[in-house]
RNA sequence: GGCGCGAUGGCAGAGUGGUUAUGCAGCGGCCUGCAAAGCCGUGUACAUCGGUUCGAUUCCGGUUCGCGCCUCCA
């Protein structure tokens, strides 16, 4: 039985699916003007492992994962750089897809882009001001009257007295309140045409907050099972999308909000904003992109997350642990086993709000237990818990001769096997101050070799 | 200022009211021509001060320190 951390309750809960055996989720993706960064990164893998784990519980997962591909930053880059939104976004998608697939991150079900559901919006927008819950500011901006929706703060537990907004920013005097957001922004004189739409209140472009209220209201209905993304949507984003859904629909929003941790640098929360992040690229020119999906889904989720190359290099030689059990014993690719007993322990700790640190040190005691008992059976199980995650399909033997980046050693693998082939013959003439220059000097290449009884096996340091 | 989260062995990181997390690194041993891999063994870890309890790292309260949100951010 699976259960969730609920940020709306704070408590683990008993997850129930609004529609039996079926699950409607949604997290908040990226906006696309860069490449994403780590803190993204994480998101993904988080994300990702929930739907898998959802989809291995038997459940029917439709997992919508948003684009915003409009909004203010990146006008502003794409004016920067002198090309059209469209060709910036469309850049830095293709960027992002290829991360994912690096990563090993199944594709959402849908991933609506913004710009192609803004009738959607403006219609939500209207039931709003209908509602009496939006007005036209000054400015002509559509605003979202805050205090006028019952029970905001609630998902972040705050008072709307308590929250001081304008205390680091100033605010624009238009609103009626300063806590109040915009829901449609009226086009500036400066603004390229393509980010310009009509409409009833004048030509403008979406707020923020409204487009993932419309696109999951039409992708997965009013009401819908989880939510997603990382912490600091929380607020006011989250709580924005909520106010603006239920005071649209008239209904429970969302059951299930969850939220992942941040990565840190220096003890540091990684953000644009204090430039001390890195791009997803940048860590895999270093590493293997597995090891940096290992790297994140060996803590739990909603823990906070250090980044350091010494953390990575720990990441890469316990991953590598896993796979050599996996190479010095044949394993099947099978579907998991939940009756035998790492499958039970495995399968309770993902239950339990997804705890895949608890899951990966399943896998850790079945690989000493598959090197104990060379059982090719215990091998096929590890492979398939790990499978789960997204962890450990490749083939052993070239996981462990890959080297990632930069890391390259110079030596091709035929290279490699002839030097293994000169040493053989040293070894036979039992010359082994040969044999052992010879693996002296692979060693300085980065070449760690194996002397097994079959033979010889290499791998990278 | 308001609200919230956290403090676990050299490092990373789960968890639990009383019994081994797990991984990396280290040390000793087995294996090996020697190594590597693997196996076996090995560390009085639970910030601090009080309280509850037969017993607390685990529950409650205070303190200290760290982090986050209150502004765009995954």
């Amino acid at each position: 039985m699976l259960s969730i951390f609920n940020t709306l309750t704070r408590e683990k809960e008993k997850f129930s699916s609004i529609e039996p055996g079926k699950v409607r989720m949604y997290v908040c993706g990226m906006t696309v003007y860069d490449y994403c960064h780590l803190g993204h990164a994480r998101v993904l893998v988080t994300f990702d492992v929930v739907a898998r784990w959802l989809r291995t519980s038997g459940f029917d997962v439709t997992y919508v994962r948003n684009i915003t591909d409009i909004d203010d930053k990146i006008i502003r880059r794409a004016q920067e750089n002198g090309e059209t939104v469209r060709s910036l976004t469309d850049r830095f998608i293709a960027a992002m897809h290829e991360d994912c697939a690096a990563l090993g991150v199944q594709s959402p079900e849908h991933e609506p882009r913004a710009t192609e559901f803004v009738p959607q919006m403006q219609s939500m927008i209207s039931r709003l001001e209908a509602r009496g819950l939006a007005y036209l500011a000054a400015n002509r901006d559509v605003c979202f009257s805050v205090r006028k929706f019952d029970g905001y703060g609630r998902l972040s537990g705050k008072s709307l007295d308590d929250l001081r907004a304008g205390e680091r920013v100033d605010v624009a005097s238009d609103k009626q309140d300063p806590l109040d957001f915009v829901l449609w922004k009226h086009a500036r004189e400066d603004e390229p045409e393509e980010v310009k739409w009509p409409s009833s209140w004048g030509a403008g472009r979406p707020g923020w907050h409204i487009e993932c209220s419309a696109m999951s209201s039409e992708l997965l209905g009013a009401h819908f099972d989880i939510h997603g993304g990382g912490q600091d949507l929380q607020f006011p984003h989250h709580e924005n999308e909520i106010a603006q859904s239920e005071g649209a629909n008239g209904c429970t929003f969302v059951n299930y909000w969850m939220h992942n941790g941040f990565v840190r640098v220096d003890n540091e929360k990684m953000s644009k904003s204090l430039g001390n992040f890195f791009t997803i690229r940048d860590v895999l020119k270093r590493f293997d992109a597995e090891v940096l999906r290992f790297f994140i889904i060996r803590a739990h989720y909603r823990s906070p997350l250090n980044y350091s190359d010494t953390h990575l290099e720990d990441a890469r030689n316990a991953l590598d642990r896993l796979y050599t059990a996996l190479r010095n014993v044949p394993a099947a690719a099978v579907a998991a086993d939940f009756e035998e007993p790492h499958g039970r322990r495995f399968a309770a700790a993902m239950d339990d709000d997804f705890n895949t640190a608890e899951a990966v040190a399943v896998l850790f005691d079945l690989a000493g237990e598959v090197n104990r008992t060379r059982s090719p059976a215990l091998a096929s199980q590890l492979r398939a818990l790990g499978g789960i995650v997204g962890l450990l399909q490749r083939d052993p033997a070239s996981y462990l001769q890959s080297a990632a980046g930069g890391d390259e050693c110079g030596l091709s693998s035929s290279e490699i096997e002839a030097r293994i082939a000169c040493r053989a013959q040293a070894k036979k003439a039992r010359d082994f101050g040969e044999a052992d220059r010879i693996r002296a000097e692979l060693l300085a290449a980065g070449i760690v070799l194996e002397d097994g009884a079959q033979g010889t096996v290499w791998r990278r340091a």
